[in-house]
DNA sequence: AAAATGCTCAACCGCTAACCA
DNA sequence: CTGGTTAGCGGTTGAGCATTT
């Protein structure tokens, strides 16, 4: 396949954007609209390469984006929407008016792991508990999730115990139980309006496995006893709470009387992804609702 | 007060699906 | 069908700022 030249190839500007820059963007974009990205830098006289110009736009100039903080119930949405979708930013992010993909994928990273990390230890150290209650040989190895190598996994990690106040004061209002973001693993979209898309369900052993280990009951999960600590669950819970050797996840997915729009999207997903036995369908009208 | 360390997030990189001639 | 082009995605980087030592 064909790879555009990169910006240094053809002497482009790098780096942070100028007020100039930003200005000629914008006001190209708002004058012929989104597209040609190729193309666009020289129309609208920038230095950039097409890709550079594209994501200034989307992360960015954007008029419709949202700034500011995360809110408490967009960030209740993005932890359930990555339990059900993983990585997948972009649709994650489509769920959330204003926002952008890497503005979730940048939250996810800096805030939400650091919570699944902490709650890791928790959960780990419970899970010991529990275990010494139970057989001594019930488990293996396999209990423990990997350590994530990355750097900035190990700078959280050194400042771990010493967090800020404030991210103290949210883990103990949060108490969240996730399934191990694996569900899907091939999700084909179109990149265009054509109406229709294929949705491949994760059909790996593991993840069979894995679902293997859940039951879905009126849009809960529960999850079983014997998987606690085997990856498809963390809680971000206060160490006051003995909610580790909670076993359903209904303080998550609670289903209240006053169900928010966020709520009902999540359960749109939700739903979704756990059609019996559908490995390839279409379905015309979850596309819509996502891209229009 | 200065240096060291940590955190955030905009921007970049590399890859791939979709499109098109 | 093939191969080039383009758009879009997810992972990673690093500058700048904040906090700690």
């Amino acid at each position: 396949m064909g790879r555009a030249p990169c910006c240094a190839k053809v002497g482009l500007h790098k780096g942070p954007w100028t007020t100039k820059e930003d200005a000629l963007l914008t006001k190209y974009v708002q004058a012929h609209g989104e597209g040609q990205w190729k193309s666009l830098p020289k129309k609208a006289g920038l230095l950039r390469c097409g890709k550079s110009c594209r994501l200034r736009w989307m992360n960015y100039l954007r008029p419709d984006i949202k700034r500011g903080n995360i809110t408490q119930e967009e960030d209740d949405l993005i932890i359930r929407l990555h339990s059900l979708l993983g990585n997948k930013w972009s649709l994650i992010a489509g769920r959330l008016p204003g926002r952008t993909d890497n503005e979730i994928k940048n939250y996810w990273n800096t805030h939400l792991l650091k919570k699944l990390q902490r709650n890791e230890q928790t959960s780990e150290h419970d899970n010991e508990d529990q275990q010494r209650k139970t057989k001594k040989n019930n488990n293996v190895g396999g209990n423990k999730k990997k350590k994530n190598n990355n750097n900035k996994q190990k700078k959280n990690d050194k400042k771990k115990g010493k967090s800020k106040i404030n991210d103290d004061e949210e883990e103990d209002k949060i108490q969240v139980y996730l399934p191990k973001a694996i569900r899907i693993k091939a999700l084909t979209l179109p990149r265009t309006d054509s109406g229709s898309f294929t949705f491949e369900s994760n059909s790996s052993s593991e993840s069979q496995q894995k679902q293997g280990n859940e039951q879905v009951t009126n849009n809960n999960v529960v999850c079983e006893v014997g998987e606690i600590g085997e990856n498809d669950r963390f809680g971000f819970c206060s160490d006051d709470h003995d909610l580790v050797n909670d076993i359903e996840c209904e303080s998550f997915f609670d289903t209240g009387n006053n169900r928010g729009t966020l709520e009902r999207l999540y359960d749109e997903y939700f739903q979704l992804l756990n059609v019996d036995g559908i490995c390839n369908f279409e379905f015309d009208s979850f596309a819509e609702s996502i891209f229009n």
